[in-house]
Parts: structure tokens; sequence; C-alpha cells
DNA sequence: ATGGTAGAGATTCTA
């Protein structure tokens, strides 16, 4: 698909299992025509990863991390991607939730990093629920490593499991007690990004007070009846590219596909 | 107040 020369689109989907899913993947080239494309809860081990089909689609270069079952992460690129020297386990778990590449492209190359964050459980007390406690943990982590080393000429995307803003679930009263909503979390993930003086890539394109959705339960009846959403997954760019941000969409008619994930893919263009 | 669905892989966990 031809663009201006120096454009990069990065899409950043949770796609819940690339190995039923990768029949997707060329309807999400045709919607969005990605350069990146950054997938998380792959669910499968580096030796089952579907190379064939992310390469027919043009993703020449691709780096996974990917465990048996549950998480995994991976980047697809059409442009050359190495991994960052640094690639933390977050809480020492080995648990497949990051990974860390270097984009080339026009000019100085891209940090771009790829997270997949607990999702912390049903109960919103640490003490009660190890998996609230290890989502607190996670974020108190990252955001230090935000703070020790400043992001310059950076992305920071993923499936963050926080919706941070009142626009970014159905009812804001009804979901500040429950899990993706509680404050502890909002102001944990706020913390981050001024940590790193990250910019919320999306929202720069659409203003706080409009309700904007990524992710729909596969509980509802009838998902987009209720469109009882939640805005899970983020796009982030360091402030020195806050002027390069050129354009983004949210597909949200992804969710209505066939066999569909529960989250839907998320892209910002960058103007590099 | 409750339960609802989906995926992986093993008879249950995670989301």
């Amino acid at each position: 698909m031809a663009r201006a020369r120096g454009r990069l689109r990065i899409v950043s989907w949770n796609i819940n299992s690339v190995r039923l899913r990768a029949g997707l993947l060329p309807e999400l080239v045709r919607a969005l025509a990605p350069d990146v494309l950054c997938l998380q809860e792959t669910k499968c081990p580096d030796d089952a990863f579907p190379h064939a089909e992310a390469e027919a689609l043009g993703f020449r270069h691709r780096l996974v991390r990917g465990m048996k079952g549950y998480n995994g992460v991976a980047v697809l690129s059409r442009r050359p991607i190495a991994p960052l020297p640094e690639q933390p386990d977050w809480c020492g778990r080995g648990d497949c939730r990051y990974l860390g590449v270097s984009v080339d492209v026009p000019g100085e190359p891209l940090a771009l990093h790829d997270f997949y964050v607990p999702a912390g459980g049903d109960i919103p007390d640490p003490e009660a629920n190890p998996k609230f406690a290890h989502k607190l943990a996670f974020l108190a982590e990252a955001t230090e490593w935000t703070r020790r080393a400043p992001p310059r000429r950076a992305v920071l995307l993923g499936d963050l499991n926080i919706a941070p803003l009142p626009e970014d679930v159905w009812s804001h009263r009804e979901l500040l007690d429950v899990v993706s909503h509680t404050p502890v979390e909002t102001e944990a993930l706020t913390r981050w990004q001024r940590a790193g003086g990250w910019v919320d890539g999306v929202r720069r394109f659409v203003p706080e007070g409009e309700k904007l959705f990524t992710w729909w339960s596969y509980r509802a009846r009838d998902w987009a009846a209720s469109d009882r959403g939640r805005r899970l997954d983020h796009v982030w760019v360091s402030d020195d590219l806050a002027g390069a941000l050129a354009g983004h969409a949210v597909l949200k008619p992804a969710r209505g596909w066939a066999n569909p994930s529960d989250h839907v893919p998320v892209m910002v263009e960058l103007a590099l």
C-alpha cells in the first residue's frame, strides 16, 4: 500500500491466541496496513509460532517471546527490527509479558516496547488476591524502569489492562471497584505515564470526554448492543515524538469478525 | 446479586 515516505503505522493487538486467529491477520492488514504489528496473548510456544502466515503478509522481520498456554508477545515488522539490549523480566517470573525492539526507520532507530500487563484477577485487594498484588508490583517496577531511563524516540504500547480515564469505560461509577478501573490502578498507570513523560497517542486524536473502548467482554449476550466496553489497549509515545503523531485508528469492526478476539487492534501513525 | 464466554491443555487455570 503506497503512503507518504517517512510514515510508520504501528498497531497493537491482543490477539488471544495467535494460532487460532492467524487467519484474521490478512483482514487486519487490509484494514490498517501496519508496518509494525505488536501482538499480546499469543499463547504460543516460540517453536509453534505461525511464521509462514506472517511472512506471506510481508512481515519479513519477526521477534517472538512465547510460552505454553498463557501470555506471550510478538513483534511482526516490514522494517528490520532487533532486540533491545535490555529485556527486563518483570517481577522475575519469566512469563513472556514484554518484548523490547529497535525498529529501523528513517533517521535514528525507534525503540518499541510491547507490553502485556497482568490482568490482576477479580478482587481488587492485594492482600486477598495475589494476582492483583502482582499487577501492582509490575506497574511499580515498570514505573521505576521508565524513571531511570527517560524515553526518547520511543513507543510503549500493548494491553496495559487498565482503563485510566472516566470515558475509557462504559460506566465510571459502576466500574470504580472493578479490576481495570479502580483508583489504585488508574493512579499507578498515570504515575507510570508521567514518570516518562509518555504521551497517550490515541487520546491526542480522541479528546478526553469522548467514550473510547478497545475491549468488549465475551460474556455479553450482544457486545455491540450493550456496548459495555473498556479501553485497555494503549499506544504511548515519548514526548519528543508527540509532534510526529499523524493518525490513529481503533478497529472496532474487528470485534465483530468471525471468532474474534475480545480486544480490537489499535493503530497510531507517525511521520518520522 | 449473579452469571455469563473463550482459550489452552489437561480434567482447571486465566482472562
